[in-house]
DNA sequence: TTGACTTTAATTGTCGACAATCCAAATGTA
DNA sequence: TACATTTGGATTGTCGACAATTAAAGTCAA
């Protein structure tokens, strides 16, 4: 899988914020964690502006958070957040698949439906396994933001918000239960794309994120996380 | 009128950033041109590092773009980019005021509905002076998005498309000779809010957005503007 | 004149050091 | 003991200089 938008990291502040991203991501540099400048510039053998550079880009991913001469946290993941994360993918994916029904060609659309048929498959084969869902149900969601063609909103969610919503995956430990019929709605959203009808294509995908908020809500009142 | 998420600007850089802001949204940095770091640092008589500071936050707010190794450029005003910023609004806003409608207390409410009453005064006494309707319809969106309660569009709109959006209002020179009618439709959508009505709060709000969007199209078709 | 290559000037990225600010331990007073 | 003040240590913000990269000017050959 491709993802066109992943610009290669070219300077060395590119580097050490790919790798701080993913440190952050899988909960290697705990959450809510003060970060100190002079540490982390040592452990990664660059110098404090380097690393200051790399910090501006987590923070602009909202990994970090920074307070004017006091420094930088790690974001912490609370249950709030998680819920004003997907209140603002259901808004922002919602129309993005809206405009995907009206924007992409017939090429990519036929793209995403390949890709479908080889996760069935893939599903079929290794029924259970987390890990190729998880990469299924993003895959998804990516080529459908993609095929928005809107910069803005495809900045706003592959750039920014996509980071955030992969950490609380890991920290949380969500490794999607609702595996197969999430498989049925992709198959049903992408068939409203099919048809070019938007307005359809944005109420299944947001009901497809409304039902996978609900399900955090429903763990989170059964205490099954956290 | 006070806008709690603004933070009081505390370091050189945040107050160069708010200057460079100002001066990019009004024009005077023209839209498209090249950043020189050497240059723009003399002019404020500060160094090469805080200016970059500066710039990071900045393409936080998606007025600048960088390429590494190449240098910063204020972003372009186009009509993709316009409609892609509406659209994007629509979605972000009709969420925000969805949200309101769930988590503002009955005081907010009532503030913005007083803050209405006086804006009508102002517009029969001043009829026709675009500046406060400008700044009327802001104000408007600004307390119905801090309503929604939800950090995450809370920061999405305010802290990054806002300053956009006020950019094309000044490069496009809109100003909004939709005001009375905008008016009628601000005072319904709070009744929405004050119903408690998220669904129908939600729909207005787009409506309400998708209006000037289309409004926009219906003039750059007719090349009023640009 | 055109095209490719070389060179040069300017710009950006990175570094280490200093100044300003904050936080906590220590001191003093009631 | 409790509380306010001071002081010391550490961290962040800012600065100027150097290294790496780019873009353009200049040279040469066809």
């Amino acid at each position: 899988m491709n993802y066109p938008n992943k610009t290669t990291a070219i300077t060395t502040a590119d580097k050490v914020f790919e790798q701080l991203q993913h440190a952050i991501v899988e909960g290697d540099i705990v959450a809510g964690s003060k970060i100190s400048e002079p540490e982390l510039a040592k452990f990664y053998q660059i110098s404090r502006s380097t690393l200051r550079e790399a910090l501006n880009r987590l923070e602009k991913c909202h990994l970090i958070e920074r307070k004017a001469n006091v420094g930088s946290r790690v974001v912490n993941c609370t249950i709030e957040g998680l819920l004003e994360l997907y209140v603002t993918r259901e808004a922002l994916e919602g129309m993005a698949c809206r405009q995907a029904a009206l924007n992409m060609s017939d090429e990519e659309i036929l793209d995403i439906q390949v890709m479908l048929k080889k996760h069935a498959q893939t599903q079929d084969l290794k029924d259970g396994i987390a890990y190729y869902q998880e990469q299924g149900d993003l895959d998804f969601h990516y080529q459908v933001i993609l095929g928005s063609h809107n910069k803005q909103l495809i900045d706003l969610i592959c750039g920014q918000l996509y980071h955030l919503i992969r950490m609380y995956r890991c920290q949380f430990g969500m490794n999607s239960p609702r595996a197969t019929r999430a498989f049925d709605e992709h198959a049903h959203i992408i068939q409203a794309i099919a048809d070019r009808d938007g307005e359809l294509a944005e109420i299944l995908m947001r009901r497809h994120i409304a039902a996978s908020r609900k399900n955090i809500e429903r763990k989170i009142s059964q205490q099954i996380i956290k």
